[in-house]
RNA sequence: GCCUGAGUAGCUCAGCGGUAGAGCAGCCGCCUUGUAAGCGGCAGGUCGGGGGUUCGAAUCCCUUCUCAGGCUCCA
């Protein structure tokens, strides 16, 4: 007799055509009501499942990660029925569960917008409450070509599926080709989910292909947390970079200057020099000279260096003058080898480190710029190190430690590294097998050695090398790409980089590509929903602000900013003829770090009463003994802005 | 670039075929203030641009620009 083993380690004998869900209920009623699949030796099968065969048994419940995907696999099925009953004729495509929901692929016949969304919502409610069996059926190969005979995305799925592997779940009058698992019927775990948005995508992601309808939606186990995420989505949008940008008077973006052309303002432009200053400082410290290589090249370079053959359409038109084509230069490594190439090298000399805050122009596609995570005109905090093949793990690690302690010093403390690798397949990549293997083999090494854990991804290297990204999380649990290290064996030959060896021969060095906050507009961006606009002292564009009582005091206001002005602090006096509560309203909203109040009090002592953003306390201090408090904060650089 | 939406005063938004509205911000007064909005007044918009339908268009249609959410792309 078949027996299944439980987590436990228990035992159980199975009775002929026992199901999964029979066994469920034999462990505990709780559990069994709580039981949305189960696993049977690591797979997961539908509660209808036979036990038959025996093996390892688990109870998936809507808590777990597994449980949650099928719950939110299967609501994407009631949405799917939704629509086709709203629509008839639609075709579907693809449904799955993805992070926090699910989304729907579907060919419309007709057409779905934002305000159909409660309708296709109301439809089912209606699918879940007739509480419908789901079940699973195994069908050959041509009964599903026959029951998508009008359907050409669903035959070629089945096209890549062999006989005997195929399975179509029904639920009413609905069937979907799937794979599964589903809960037990339309009733069950299903209810708390919230369509949120249409958006088009293209068949199997290919632009080619037409492009079909993707609904958005997000499911929960319960009421109470579906309500919970939608809150964390507000709290989101509350952060958004863009409406604080506006608020703080940080950036703007205007027609008549470009789509996708940021304009820092003031406050902006402090922001992004104290940013782009500090990197500049860690760089120094750790060995690398700052260059300065322009706006425009000559195409020709990129023709040599290869990036003109593959990011021909992601650069601006050329400028044209006499025989002569030039480029807005769309990126820093073919210039910084040109200047590496305008002296002769010696291994002494190497590395040699070059790093650039250089602007730089790319095209990208009108539908994909977005504030300042996406734009036309970027800025990178770029760096290239030419070295000897045996300084690539030295040079690794020293691009890694820049990297840990800028990311640590912005509150980035959880991040993970993802190994971009070519993919073989692909025809985007530069063919040249032997330097590409020995490119990763180093990269991996420089890893290993420096002890980081990562996970290899194909298909995101560079044309010339792979990258190994860093990619952090803010702490929304959001997760972005900021830093990255590229190991290059291509360019520096195509370009011609040579170094004399201790041989008297000639060799070519390695390039290393790094980049630390990536580009300082996106991660201004990051950095503004990391701290919700609310900076450490060190980054804020406005460290304090003087708030006379009265416009008496203002002479006084005035003496303070002075002396903390000479000192060094970015300060301002709110002189405006609002009272005194309003001032501290909106610069409080501003964000200001310290509030510094003076009345009477204070200009007879010599003192101001500091009134530290978010809290309400207030405490009289010396002026000098402030400046000297407000020194050492800045000095510690603490990420602990937010409040 | 493609799909679906949206553009009304500096900002947030109402109006959705019949003479352009509110709050905040701004300006001008009064108030001179002790820790998150003092009071009153004034000014401000060819309703993103262009074209069309209509006796009449912010409102309906076409087109273009910009923005949003996606898709694709990301040196």
């Amino acid at each position: 007799m078949a027996t299944v083993r439980l987590p436990d380690g228990r035992e159980l004998a199975i009775e002929p055509g026992e199901r999964a869900r029979d066994v469920a209920e034999r462990i505990g009623k709780r559990l069994a009501r709580d039981a949305v699949v189960a696993k049977l030796d690591g797979e997961l099968v539908d509660l209808d499942a036979p036990l038959d065969g025996g093996g390892e048994f688990e109870v998936v419940t809507g808590d777990s990660a597994e449980g949650l995907e099928v719950i939110r696999h299967s609501t994407a099925h009631a949405m799917a029925q939704a629509i086709l009953e709203l629509y008839p004729g639609s075709k579907l495509t693809i449904g799955p569960p993805i992070e926090n929901g699910f989304y729907y692929d579907i060919e419309v016949a007709g057409r779905i917008t934002d305000d159909d969304l409660p309708r296709i919502e109301e439809r089912m409610r209606e699918v879940v409450q007739r509480d419908l069996p789901i079940r699973r059926e195994e069908v050959s190969k041509a009964e599903a070509e026959r029951l998508y005979e009008d359907n050409p995305y669903k035959r070629e799925l089945v096209e890549g599926l062999e006989d005997g592997e195929i399975t179509v779940y029904r639920q009413g009058e609905f069937f979907d080709l799937c794979r599964g698992p589903h809960v037990p019927s339309t009733g069950s775990f299903l209810g708390a989910f919230k369509l949120q948005n249409i958006a088009g995508a293209y068949w199997r992601g290919d632009e080619k292909n037409p492009m079909l309808t993707r609904v958005y939606g997000t499911a929960w186990p319960t009421e109470k947390e579906l309500k919970a995420y939608l809150r964390r989505l507000e709290e989101a949008k509350a952060r958004d970079h863009r409406k604080i940008g506006k608020d703080l008077g940080l950036f703007t973006f205007s027609p008549d200057v470009g789509a996708g052309i940021p304009l820092f303002l003031p406050k902006g432009e402090a922001l992004r020099h104290l940013m782009e200053g500090y990197v500049r400082e860690v760089q120094t410290r750790h060995g690398y000279d700052h260059v300065w290589t322009g706006n425009l090249v000559n195409e020709g370079l990129y023709e040599k260096s290869g990036h003109l053959e593959h990011y021909r359409d992601a650069m601006f038109p050329p400028m044209v003058d006499g025989a002569s084509r030039y480029r807005l230069k769309p990126m820093n490594c073919p210039s910084h080898m040109t200047l590496y190439n305008t002296e002769a090298h010696s291994y002494r000399d190497l590395p040699v480190r070059y790093a650039e805050f250089a602007t730089l122009y790319r095209y990208e596609k009108s539908g994909e710029l977005t504030g300042l995570t996406r734009v036309r005109a970027l800025t990178q905090d770029d760096a290239h190190v030419f070295c000897t093949e045996d300084q690539v793990q030295e040079e690794f690690a020293r691009a890694l430690e820049i990297i840990r302690e800028v990311l640590d010093t912005y509150g980035f403390e959880d991040y993970r590294v993802r190994l971009s690798l070519r993919d073989e397949e692909s025809n985007k990549y530069v063919a040249d097998d032997e330097r590409w293997a020995r490119a990763e083999g180093a990269l991996r090494d420089a890893l290993d050695a420096a002890e980081i854990a990562y996970e290899p991804v194909a298909g995101e290297a560079a044309f010339y090398g792979p990258k190994a990204d860093f990619m952090a999380k803010d702490v929304l649990g959001r997760e972005w790409q900021l830093s990255t290290i590229q190991v290059d064996f291509i360019q520096p030959a195509r370009l011609g980089c040579e170094y004399i060896g201790e041989d008297g021969e000639k060799h070519t060095p390695v390039l290393l590509h790094r980049a630390v906050t990536g580009t300082t507009e996106r991660f201004m961006a990051v950095i503004i929903e990391q701290f919700g606009g609310a900076f450490p002292l060190w980054l804020s564009p406005v460290q304090a602000v003087v708030i006379p009582v009265a416009d008496r005091h203002l002479d006084y206001a005035r003496d303070v900013q002075k002396k903390l002005a000479g000192w060094g602090f970015r300060v301002a006096v709110d002189d405006s003829s609002n009272s005194m509560q309003k001032k501290i309203r909106e610069n409080a909203r501003q964000k200001v770090p310290y509030l510094l109040i003076v009345g009477d009090a204070e200009a007879g002592e010599g003192t101001v009463n500091v009134r530290k953003r978010g809290e309400k306390a207030q405490e009289a201090v010396g002026l000098e003994e402030f400046a000297g408090r407000m020194r050492a904060e800045v000095d510690a650089r603490g990420a602990n802005g937010q409040e």
